[in-house]
RNA sequence: GCCCCCAUCGUCUAGGGGACUAGGACGUGGCCCUUUCAAGGCCAAAACCGGGGUUCGAAUCCCCGUGGGGGCACCA
């Protein structure tokens, strides 16, 4: 095993916790867990307009949901509190100084307006827009002097003009760029709080961050932040910028809302109560970029974290399957315990309005463990067994390739069968109406489905003589009786 | 426009110069099982972006195209 690793989630409180941010986190998690090291949750909050109130508790739920824990946060403090950027704003300010005494940065007075007017010419002539250096050139005792005399600032990165950086992705191996395609960054802006340049580059190196694991859109600034490493004159982190997940369509960036014809939830939370098990959430993000071999593909959390690796990464794109999801969670579904599916079962039925206990629902779990993909679908399959009434269709009473009389007349027949019954048993109700269906000449199937449709209201159900054990011989009398009502006076 | 990254079935991927007649999974189609629906089993169709090199030999290495993605904010 490798030494251990500190590895760092760092979203910032914008919004909900999406499928793409929620894989970063696993990947951080399970390198820090396998190597027995630490995830640390960071609060990027320094874009005050950005913020999203109780963004920050929604992330923490969904990494709870799917079964992250983490060894230092905000919440949970940790040795080197605070954990929100928002409350280190000193510390960036120190090192955005140090900086600009080392030469390495300067102090930048230009106005938002001058800026977008430079870009504005720059874009006009085709040139790539860039800061154009202006306050680069200034003496440092004017730019001191403006800055004690109070005038409005930003400290920019004094990126070289020479050269070219190289830069080493764990994945991707070296790239290199001319240093003169990059940018003056700005470092801290004019009220003074950080950006993600400076911010994130020193809580890594201050929170002793071991590998940074990030989606490649960071690519284009990750020779600015090797500048920075270099500039501080700090020891890089193992960089690692992963694929970013693409729409299923494989056009464009993950967006919202997608799927065909419905809407596909990407949210981990909202995917929660669509009835996904986040077991099968985890399995499913954990396959998005990465694979184990070439043959397996059910994993549960410890299996990730015994098994996964940086070096199994793939550098491209991936557009996001959610027919595999639905694949996961069935397979998950089935893979638990009959009283674990039942305990998840009971908030789905009451979502539904069906007051159910988890007593009640552990004798049909076994009945629907291995139909249903969602843990919805198992209130659309089984919810008739907890109505008062079931409403069929009296088209669907009539059996296939039966008259309505016939239909009528099986129906009868099994009524009078059932009656004879002191309690309904599986084995010995199933015997005898398989030689019902023989003695009125139908096939199993044309009966069962009449059966079917009187007992349970649907055409699709889980196995009729278990269903009609469970509910019992009065109930089944009842609904049977019913259905021979709307056979012979159909409204 | 400029910079960067990527490129195997529709999708996710295995593949690291000969083991490739290119493997697995989802999805799709068919068959079997079967009281419906599933599950399960079996089978099928389905890919190395193009062109040049390098090499005895290239899906694998290099170059150029092309395509896709990302980035170019006092956002992260």
């Amino acid at each position: 095993m490798n030494s251990p690793a500190r590895v760092r989630f760092a979203p910032s409180p914008t919004g909900r916790l999406h499928i793409g941010g929620a894989r970063t986190a696993l990947y951080d998690y399970l390198l820090a867990r396998q190597t027995e090291g630490a995830f640390v949750i960071r609060i990027e909050d320094t874009d005050r307009k950005r913020y999203v109130q109780g963004a920050e508790e929604e992330i923490y739920k969904a990494l709870s949901w799917l079964g992250m824990e983490w060894n230092e946060g905000p919440d949970v403090g940790g040795p080197f509190a605070p954990y929100r950027q928002s409350e280190r704003t000193d510390i960036y300010l120190e090192h955005a100084e140090q900086l600009v005494e080392s030469g390495h940065a300067y102090y930048c007075f230009c106005t938002t307006e001058r800026l977008a007017t430079v870009r504005k010419e720059q874009q006009a002539r085709k040139e790539a827009p860039r800061y154009d250096g202006l306050c680069r050139r200034l003496n440092s005792d004017e730019a001191h002097n403006r800055k004690h005399a109070g005038e409005a600032h930003v400290i920019r990165f004094k990126t070289p003009r020479q050269g070219k950086t190289t830069s080493v992705d764990e994945i991707r191996g070296e790239i290199t760029v001319e240093n003169a395609t990059l940018d003056d960054y700005i470092l801290l802006k004019s009220d003074g709080l950080p950006v993600y340049h400076l911010a994130a580059m020193v809580d890594d190196h201050l929170m002793e961050i071991t590998h940074v694991l990030r989606t490649s859109e960071w690519l284009p600034t990750f020779p600015l932040h090797v500048l920075i490493y270099k500039a501080f004159g700090w020891e890089q982190p193992a960089w690692v910028h992963m694929s970013v997940l693409l729409n299923p369509s494989g056009k464009g960036k993950l967006s919202k809302r997608h799927g065909s014809g419905g809407a596909h939830a990407v949210y981990p939370l909202e995917l929660k109560e669509s009835g996904y098990v986040p077991e099968a959430v985890v399995n499913w993000l954990s396959l998005m970029g990465w694979s184990y071999d070439d043959r397996t593909e059910f994993f549960i959390m410890p299996d990730l974290i015994g098994k996964f690796s940086l070096a199994k990464l793939n550098p491209s794109p991936a557009a996001v399957n959610f027919s595999k999801l639905d694949h996961f969670n069935g397979l998950h579904i089935r893979s638990l315990k009959q009283e674990d599916l039942a305990s998840r079962l009971v908030p789905r039925f009451r979502a539904a309005d069906l007051e159910v206990t988890e007593d009640e629902l552990r004798p049909i779990t076994p009945l629907i463990q291995e139909r249903i993909r969602t843990l919805d679908e198992a209130v659309e399959m089984s919810g008739f067994f907890f109505r008062n009434t079931v409403q069929p269709d009296p088209q669907q009473l009539i059996g296939k390739n039966m008259s309505p009389v016939e239909s009528a007349a099986a129906l009868s027949r099994s009524i009078d069968l059932i009656q004879g019954f002191e309690r309904l048993a599986a084995e010995s109700l199933e015997l005898a109406l398989r030689g019902l269906a023989d003695d009125l000449d139908l096939k199993v199937g044309q009966l069962f489905g009449i059966l079917r449709v009187a007992v349970t209201g649907q055409r699709v159900s889980p196995p009729l003589i278990e269903t009609m054990e469970i509910l019992g011989k009065e109930l089944i009398l009842q609904r049977l009786n019913r259905a021979a009502e709307l056979l012979e006076s159909p409204e």
